[in-house]
RNA sequence: GUCCCGUUCGUCUAGUGGUUAGGACUCAGGAUUUUCAUUCCUGCAACAGGAGUUCAAUUCUCCUACGGGAUGCCA
């Protein structure tokens, strides 16, 4: 299956999963979906600074919640494995070497220091890169340091004028001049190689047929596509995304708000909502709809229509989306994951009735789902009372309403809706209690509030018995 | 600095060589609701600037401006 679309998401375990990343995966899985090929996931594991406990299985969760099904990779295998770069390394070593033999990468054996003067030094050019001194010591003179084990690093030899020019999916005719170009690191002093080998490597041998990544990788293509010329490979297709940005158009990162996905998973935002929200940053179909599910995606998606420009994380749309999805997604299931809010704040739900009743009501209510805990505590606390409300409840009229409601409810067994919007009409005309003066002092018994639900839903949550409680306690 | 990429309402976007430039979020006003929320309706609001091509340019070309990315032995 020579032809077969093979994509990737090759994620670097750096701890969390940054939303941009969310929305790479996202794509890459869409076209795999779209076209019937086939998604793996691969883990980029090579820089051993930057290792993080527990960053590989968090990495892998959050694929599996946004419900990214991938056909190779950890845990699951396939045939083009291992899919953790740290288990091929011996592989890099092996093509690095190639590259040698024909001439196009070379050894390098500056070090850190004489790096960072030259830096200096580069200040002054345009050319802030490599200066490309170890580019041609003489293989007496390389055999002689390698013997002697002088630390070193194997480097690209690109090429030192002309240019190259390439075809992006997204952004078409890209032109790079050569001279611009850092001899880039292939090999890192440790061993393992760089982002820049090991990607090409891999995506070579695991038959990669496009690469769809961020706008950030554009500049580095041109190496990319050097290494896939002096192996003698057919470079995949390139697909570069816009970025996300921050309010103020930069980068979109952690400085300015929330970017890992576990953070908007914590503060009540839905693995749907964040699917769907991120799927619409830089991809649109022809049509005005916004509402998709994952399997609607993978229908819609089309590579074609990935926009070119960078898209804001507009956190007051993702409130909106989200909920929308709190309002229309099954009850159950809301009801499930919000279910961790409540036993944060020792709450007992226990009262598996009662609770369904008070997420249908208040999912109305948020946009997030930790937001229903505050919509909805006063059905499972005392009242607390805000001060100024003390005299409506204080006042005589109040009490008599109380007095009658409390009286009346204890007179039947069961309460529909229709007969206590009747009770209401009843007060009114008994007491003589009506508009303002009824609706707070009953609203405010029952929910400590002034503002909320209406007395048949209330009651509908409370149940007869604590009503009646709630009213007793204010006589 | 240099290279590369980008630019339609504040934000996400649709769209076209001749359109009243459409939708969504936000905001404002209204309707529904005893109230709040939801929901619905209405409204505000955009083709970065200049030159060229053309009968005609928001749309094609070039330049400028602005924004972003890259410039790591990070990915």
């Amino acid at each position: 299956m020579a032809n077969e679309i093979r994509v990737r998401f090759a994620p670097s375990p750096t701890g969390f999963v940054h939303v941009g990343s969310l929305r790479t995966a996202l794509y890459n899985y869409l076209y795999a979906k779209k076209v019937g090929g086939k998604f793996i996931l691969r883990i980029e594991d090579t820089d051993q600074n930057r290792f993080v406990e527990g960053a590989i299985e968090n990495l892998i969760n959050t694929i599996k919640m946004a419900g990214f099904d991938y056909d190779e990779g950890p845990e699951i295998g396939g045939n083009y494995g291992p899919y953790y770069q740290s288990e091929r390394t011996q592989l890099y070593q092996k093509y690095a070497e190639e590259l040698i033999a024909n001439d196009k990468a070379y050894y390098c054996f500056c070090t850190q220091e004489e790096l960072s003067k030259m830096k200096e030094e580069n200040k002054e050019s345009d050319f802030y890169g490599y200066n490309g001194k170890c580019r041609n010591l003489t293989s007496e003179e390389v055999q002689k340091k390698l013997d002697n084990n002088v630390p070193h690093v194997i480097r690209l030899k690109l090429p030192l004028d002309g240019e190259i020019t390439f075809y992006d999916v997204v952004r078409e005719k890209v032109t790079f001049p050569w001279n611009m170009i850092d001899d880039q690191v292939l090999i890192k002093s440790d061993g393992f190689p760089t982002y820049h080998l090991a990607n090409v490597v891999d995506d070579h041998l695991m038959e990669i047929s496009h690469v769809i990544r961020g706008e950030e990788w554009l500049s580095s293509t041109p190496k990319h596509l050097f290494l896939y010329e002096a192996f003698g490979w057919k470079p995949p297709k390139m697909v570069h995304l816009p970025l996300l940005l921050n309010p103020d158009r930069t980068k979109l990162s952690k400085r300015q708000g929330d970017v890992a996905v576990e953070d908007f998973i914590k503060k009540g935002y839905l693995p749907e909502t964040l699917v769907n929200f991120v799927a619409l940053l830089g991809w649109h179909a022809k049509n005005d709809r916004e509402i998709y599910t994952l399997k609607e995606l993978e229908k819609a998606f089309s590579i074609k229509r990935i926009t070119k420009a960078g898209a804001v994380f507009d956190i007051t749309k993702l409130d909106w989306m989200n909920g929308q999805y709190i309002r229309s997604l099954d009850l159950k299931y809301i009801a499930e994951t919000s279910k961790k809010y409540f036993l944060e704040m020792n709450i007992n739900i226990s009262d598996e009735k009662k609770y369904r009743n008070v997420i249908k009501f208040a999912r109305e209510r948020v946009s997030r789902l930790n937001q229903i805990v505050e919509e909805s505590i006063m059905f499972y606390q005392e009242l607390i009372f805000p001060d100024e409300d003390l005299p409506i409840i204080k006042s005589e009229s109040a009490k008599r309403v109380f007095s009658f409601w409390a009286k009346e409810l204890s007179m039947q067994e069961k309460w529909n809706d229709k007969e206590i919007n009747n009770l209401v009409n009843r007060t009114q005309q008994e007491i003589g209690v009506k508009g303002k003066d009824l609706y707070l002092p009953l609203r405010l018994a029952l929910y400590g509030k002034s503002h909320g639900p209406d007395m048949p839903t209330l009651i509908g949550i409370l149940g007869k018995e604590e009503s009646i409680k709630r009213f007793k306690k204010l006589i």
